[in-house]
DNA sequence: TGTCTTGTTGCGAAAATTCGCAACAAATAA
DNA sequence: TTATTTGTTGCGAATTTTCGCAACAAGACA
């Protein structure tokens, strides 16, 4: 398991939420799954070990655990929501709308532009996660041929 | 009518597509009706006009469009899509989470940044519209308060 | 004009997402 | 321990969005 799940669980009761086992199974299967996983993702996954489990609780567990800042919303291509572990150092996606590959940035490039904001427009931009899209190099090649 | 249905029409049908009554009752009612347009606003201004036009053809239409650049895509900040009319000359937008309150930033503040994705990633950012996420200056305040 | 091809729409069904509310479970206090 | 409070879930319904397919309409061409 990649998460440290102690860590975080210490962290949710502090805030005083609970650590239930839908919300564990549910970080263990988007940990599991990898970096851009669907709510129906999760579903399949999960409810196969708890059948119960609704997926009205997933898409719940889902953005609870985003605002908690433990996950990170990504936007895909066709621009539906996935999500991934939001890990300490933040990182950034270029979306290519051509072939839907995911490129990944590093924090790093946005620290001035995010500094710009601050100072210029008093506006604290949250960099958990940015997607941008466009187009990667191979299609920029084949839209240019 | 703010925007320019000669112009537009004669670019559509250029590229091979037709201008129908729905496409164009379509871009009328976004227009019409503003900054930041759900599928269901459209619909339910043109329903009124053309009561068989369907929800399909509302989202089927407004994917087209934009795809097409006529209209740009606006992430509000419960995650939903709104539309607006692409001008020339791309904004951007600041969106609160706390409040919801939109800033519209001018695209110059994303040329430089978009400058070095082009020279160091090779990935070419579709700047039509851009949202970042976080928080404005009356929400940090009363935040720190 | 009539035929052919192809883009576009409407309809209804399906899929994805959210909502309201009652039931449940954990924490807290008595 | 029991009662109370409050956060959380499951269920089913409602809402939003997409999909498949047949019908329709526009353009090309004979």
């Amino acid at each position: 398991m990649s998460h440290n799940t102690t860590e975080i669980n210490r962290q949710l009761r502090k805030s005083g939420f609970r650590v239930t086992p839908q919300r564990q199974l549910i970080l263990d299967a988007v940990c599991k799954l990898g970096d851009h996983v669907t709510p129906e993702d999760v579903y399949d996954h999960v409810h196969r070990i708890a059948p119960t489990l609704s997926r009205a609780t997933v898409y719940r567990v889902l953005h609870f655990l985003t605002e908690q800042r433990i996950l990170a919303m990504v936007y895909m291509a066709d621009g539906r929501l996935a999500y991934e572990l939001a890990g300490p150092e933040p990182h950034h996606h270029l979306v290519c709308r051509s072939c839907d590959s995911l490129l990944e940035l590093p924090h790093s490039v946005l620290r001035s532009f995010r500094r710009t904001m601050d100072t210029q427009y008093d506006f604290e931009i949250d960099v958990s996660h940015v997607s941008f899209f466009g187009h990667c190099t191979d299609c920029r090649d084949s839209a240019r041929a």
